[in-house]
RNA sequence: GGCUCCGUAGUCAAGCGGUUAAGACAUCGCUCUUUCACGGCGAUGACACGGGUUCAAUUCCCGUCGGAGUCACCA
């Protein structure tokens, strides 16, 4: 059997939507499941929607996220070049075009942009144009006329107005399509470089790729590109048409909804590991009870044919909640490196960042929610005292003026500032007044966080802020609990 | 609108003629705990509808409905 080799055939046309990287992702697995080779092709055809940058976007992502390719524009594979802007600079889909044309499949068209509209209908406020082959009939003599009058054309596929087409894709079988269907789509665009539809086929079969994974919003138009592997007589590939990722709406994921794109997820604090990990259960299912892998992982056991038929909606709950377990899984070292830039963020102050950054690290599920979960470190922000009263606890806004009070001077005392320290005078004093541990923290907590919930309990909260900060907080407790009453 | 595809809980998703219809996220309880979170235990919740085929349909076929994709000198 053929040796397994598929490609990523991206437009440097903007960000990175997850629909693109997961389709990058399943083009990897499956090349590299069966000891495959991947390859990176830049579809930078469409001159018009180029966007600085976008190069550099697809580059990093695939860096980052661990999908190396074997060939490329930067790795030769002995297929270049690998920009099809660089494959159109030496005629190579004019030379192919011309060959249909030699063969009757193709011929030159020279409508003009307005008779093009002409044929165009609205329907559902959706544009829909049919060609009638108009130049499909041009004379010898007029082609060469036209031709050498400078004037622009295009190439167009003459496509059969009878039968029907049919193919078989890997994932949703066998698909006819009736030829009338098939518009004569352009190969050459005027400005000579040939469209993704050409471009595509011709560098698939020229660069040996077996295995086509795309979007399934090219099944409808994958009977064309047999026909012209068919002209050519060339083998078809094998297709392998991935379902689509949608929003909420149902739509499917595109470059205009930007906080669905991979450079964004990383913003918000997502881990690539965990991006990488939730694209691809999305449309896709191990046949194991298992939802956490590495990409190593995913490569042994991504076995295609359980890619999914029905689209997916991105559920961002789901991503946070992975990404929290890979939070979890993480060692300690990497993770404060990680969350440090966000603590810092809030926290000026000479603080344990490396106590702060364990207290957080069960918390949160994405590196974003530090800044609000710790800022009461740095300062306590107005709260209402409503927040001393726990009903579960017995706490109410005397009883924590009171234990607020008998605290005061024991902490002004107190030299031990460590947890184990603090916690055991507190909870020894607690007993000794009558009050269980819990009632006794809450009002401790509550003044010196200004927080009902922190990431830590009231005594590892004093050990971090110190005795100066901590006898300031709970003298302004005090102060404050004494202005409403 | 034509064509194509899809249709299991709010979401992801197993299932491939006979199951108490898995599992995960979310939600809600209980538990653990110096609060919250984490962890542990549990609960709620689904085969779009109607016809067939069959001893038996979530599973196969047809139709209806619903959703999406596509119909560009975009990919």
């Amino acid at each position: 059997m053929k040796k397994v080799k598929t490609r990523f055939a991206p437009s440097p046309t903007g960000k990175m939507h997850v629909g693109n990287l997961r389709t990058a992702l399943y083009a990897y697995l499956i090349a590299k499941h069966e000891g495959g080779s991947f390859m990176l092709r830049i579809d930078d055809t469409d001159q018009e929607r180029l966007i600085n940058g976008a190069l550099d976007i697809i580059y990093r992502t695939l860096k980052e996220t661990g999908l190396v390719y074997d060939e490329g524009p930067d790795k030769d594979g002995g297929v270049g070049p690998y920009v099809q802007s660089e494959r159109n600079a030496i005629g190579l889909y004019l030379k192919y075009a011309k060959q249909l044309i030699d063969q009757g499949d193709a011929y030159y068209c020279f409508c003009d942009k307005e008779r093009l509209a002409s044929l165009k209908t609205t329907v559902n406020g959706k544009k829909i144009a049919i060609y009638d082959k108009h130049c499909l009939h041009l004379s010898k003599e007029e082609i060469e006329a036209n031709l050498a009058k400078g004037k622009s054309y295009v190439i167009r596929m003459n496509m059969p107005m009878e039968g029907k087409t049919s193919f078989h894709d890997e994932i949703y079988g066998h698909i006819t399509v009736e030829n009338t269907e098939l518009n004569d789509m352009i190969l050459i665009k005027s400005d000579e470089y040939p469209t993704y539809n050409f471009a595509n086929v011709i560098d698939d079969h020229l660069m040996g790729i077996t295995h086509v994974v795309r979007g399934n919003e090219y099944l409808s138009s994958t009977p064309k590109y047999n026909r012209l592997y068919e002209a050519f007589g060339w083998e078809i590939p094998i297709y392998i048409h991935c379902p689509l990722i949608n929003n909420q709406n149902g739509q499917k994921l595109s470059k205009r909804f930007a906080n669905f794109s991979y450079e964004d997820l990383v913003k918000q604090g997502f881990l690539r590991e965990a991006i990488i990990n939730f694209v691809a259960l999305l449309g896709w299912s191990p046949s194991e009870k298992r939802e956490i892998y590495t990409l190593s992982e995913l490569v042994q056991v991504f076995d295609y044919r359980r890619i999914n038929k029905s689209s997916a909606v991105f559920d961002m709950m789901k991503l946070k909640w992975m990404n929290s377990e890979y939070m979890k899984a993480m060692d300690d070292e990497k993770f404060y490196k990680m969350a440090l830039p966000y603590i810092k963020k809030v926290i000026t102050k000479d603080y344990d960042l490396r106590r702060i950054a364990a207290m957080v690290k069960t918390r949160i599920s994405v590196f974003s929610e530090i800044g609000k979960m710790i800022g009461f470190f740095e300062e306590v922000s107005d709260y209402d005292v409503q927040m001393y009263v726990h009903k579960k606890l017995k706490s109410t806004i005397e009883t924590s003026l009171d234990i607020l009070q008998k605290v005061l001077s024991l902490l002004e005392a107190f030299e031990d500032y460590s947890n184990v320290g603090l916690f055991q005078v507190l909870s020894g004093y607690a007993g000794r007044n009558g009050y269980t541990i819990n009632q006794f923290m809450w009002p401790i907590r509550v003044a010196v966080s200004g927080k009902q919930a922190t990431p830590a309990g009231a005594t590892e909260i004093l050990s971090i802020i110190g005795r100066e900060e901590t006898v300031k907080r709970i003298q302004e407790a005090i102060a404050k609990i004494n202005d409403t009453l």
